[in-house]
This record gives structure tokens, sequence and C-alpha cells, in this order.
DNA sequence: GAGCCGTGGAC
DNA sequence: TGTCCAAGGCT
């Protein structure tokens, strides 16, 4: 379709409505908006905001990133969580020295290819920081999507093709009015049609959305299950990544026996950080963020 | 493709 | 208070 009735109003209300985020000012480089998409990945913005600030002070460039040990980057990370993202962010710059002398690739594929960079952020940065002509389906644009097309208050849990076709069939023609309206869209999600109290009164095209029209009938498919946290592996790493993130250099073992005291998980949960290469153990017994 | 991977704020 | 959720990716 190219274009629908709500692409305007959508458009418009972008225009009067879109946050003074750093990474989207004009003065933002591709590096500062990639750094952002790692960063947001399951992560709120009120969070990635000074961290991101501090980073892109820090390393304004993928080779000032790269030059650096890749401890230094999960470090820097401090709670953003999922410090995974950090190593695969670091080793994304590396690439990007290596293999595009420094610039970040301004190809979908190319993005693709990069560690810790899946569909999304790349046509995010592809988007975002080029101006192309992506369908970029987040879980905001997803719940928008299933709401106004499809009258469901959420979207499917796991991705459909069907829901790429949707998002591509109203990506307007022109790039870089494409590229605004996707983020329109996400902006939309994030501040509007939210996942829990959606303020369909303050919606540009809540006249047209097919879930209001329909009454705003509550989700009946699967439940969409939490995750646990208490006691899990992944609150024993976090915790046991803390120590290393707080010192100045190694620690020694009981440093982080201290920290959880069931001694099989806390050796499993050891064991898997070493095997992601986010701990580093010693010849001396020693545990260090890796370099 | 389901499960795993952190953390903290809102309600 | 506990549950839900936040610009996903990888295996």
């Amino acid at each position: 379709m190219r274009s629908s009735h709500h692409t305007g109003p959508i458009l418009g209300w972008y225009t009067d409505n879109a946050r003074d985020l750093p990474w989207r000012r004009a003065e933002a480089t591709p590096w500062g908006v990639l750094v952002s998409e790692i960063m947001l990945q399951q992560t709120p913005v009120s969070r990635v905001l000074p961290v991101w600030t501090e980073w892109l002070e820090r390393w304004p460039t993928p080779a000032g990133l790269a030059a650096e040990p890749s401890g230094e980057a999960v470090r820097a990370w401090g709670r953003l969580g999922y410090p995974r993202r950090a190593l695969r962010l670091h080793a994304s710059a590396v690439a990007i020295v290596s293999e595009h002398e420094g610039r970040v690739p301004d190809s979908y594929d190319a993005l693709r290819a990069l560690p810790g960079i899946g569909s999304y952020t790349a046509a995010a940065v592809a988007s975002f920081a080029y101006g192309q002509r992506h369908a970029v389906l987040d879980t905001n644009v997803r719940r928008v999507l299933a709401r106004l097309i499809s009258g469901e208050e959420y979207p499917p849990k796991t991705q459909t093709v069907a829901e790429v076709r949707l998002a591509q069939s109203l990506l307007p023609l022109d790039p870089p009015v494409a590229a605004r309206w996707s983020v329109a869209v996400m902006e939309l999600g994030a501040l509007v049609c939210t996942a829990r109290t959606p303020r369909c009164g303050a919606c540009p095209v809540s006249a047209g959305c097919a879930w209001r029209l329909a009454g705003r009938p509550a989700y009946d498919g699967p439940p969409r299950r939490g995750q646990a946290y208490a006691g899990t592996d992944r609150q024993c790493r976090g915790r046991l990544l803390a120590v290393l993130r707080h010192s100045e250099g190694p620690v020694e073992k009981p440093l982080l026996d201290v920290v959880w005291a069931d001694a099989v998980q806390r050796e499993r949960a050891l064991d898997g950080l070493v095997a992601d290469g986010l701990v580093d153990p010693l010849d001396d017994g020693r545990y260090a963020l890796p370099s």
C-alpha cells in the first residue's frame, strides 16, 4: 500500500511529540546510533541515557573502543543488564575497524553480520543513521500494528512473516520519509500505545484503530509467561560480575564465593561467565574482567 | 523455536 | 508485594 491513511497523522504526531534524545540529534554519528540501539535492547531509555553519554565521550569512534580490552566495555556497561551486549559491541567495534575502515557500515547485510546485531538492529541503524527504507519491527511497532491493523491487544509471541510483510506494506516509498515513519511508530508505541495502559485519548489514529473499534477486547492468546529472576543463575551471574566490575584488578576466589551461598549454582554460573568470555580465569587462581 | 541472558521502575 | 515490562539476539 506504500502509504495508508495512518501515515500522515502518525508522522505529524511525531513532529509534535518526539522526545529530544541525544542519538536522534543532527550531530549524532552512526556510531552513536549503533551504540544506542545495542543499549536500548530490552532496556528503558531512562537507564540508557547516562551510560550512552559517558560511553560516547570516552569512545567517540569505533576505533577508540576497539583499542581497549573488552573488559573495559563490560565495566563501562555498568548495570544496564545483559552484559554480553557489551562484549558484542566491543567485538563489533573491532570488526568495524578491521573490515570497514573504522566506519559503521551502511548496508543492512553488513550491519546484520556484526555480532549482536540482528534483524531489528540492522534495520534500525540503516534507517536512523543512514535514512534508508527498511521495515523496523521492534516490540513497540509490533504492538502498534497488532492493535491498529489486526485488532489484537498484543502481537504473537514470536515474530511472524505476516508481521514483516505488513510492516513493509506500510512503509512510505521515499527512504527518508520511511525512516522517519519507522521511528514515529516506535515512539507512538513507547509513549501512547503502551503495553499496559494505552492512552487512546492521545493517539492520532485512534479513530481508525481496529482494536479500539472492537471495544479493546482483552488478549486471549496463550499466557505470556514472565521471566523468573530471584534465585536464578542470571541473578547469580549478575552478582559475580558486579564484584569484578567494582574491583580495579583481579580478585581472589573467596571474594566471589561470598556473594552467593549455593556453591553448586555459583560454580555453574561462574563457568558460564567464563564460557561467555565475560570473566577471565587467571593462572594464579584469581579472576578478572577479560583483557 | 523455546529457553536463556540482567536490572530496576511502575503499578 | 509480586508481576509485568523495557528500541533483542543467540543457540
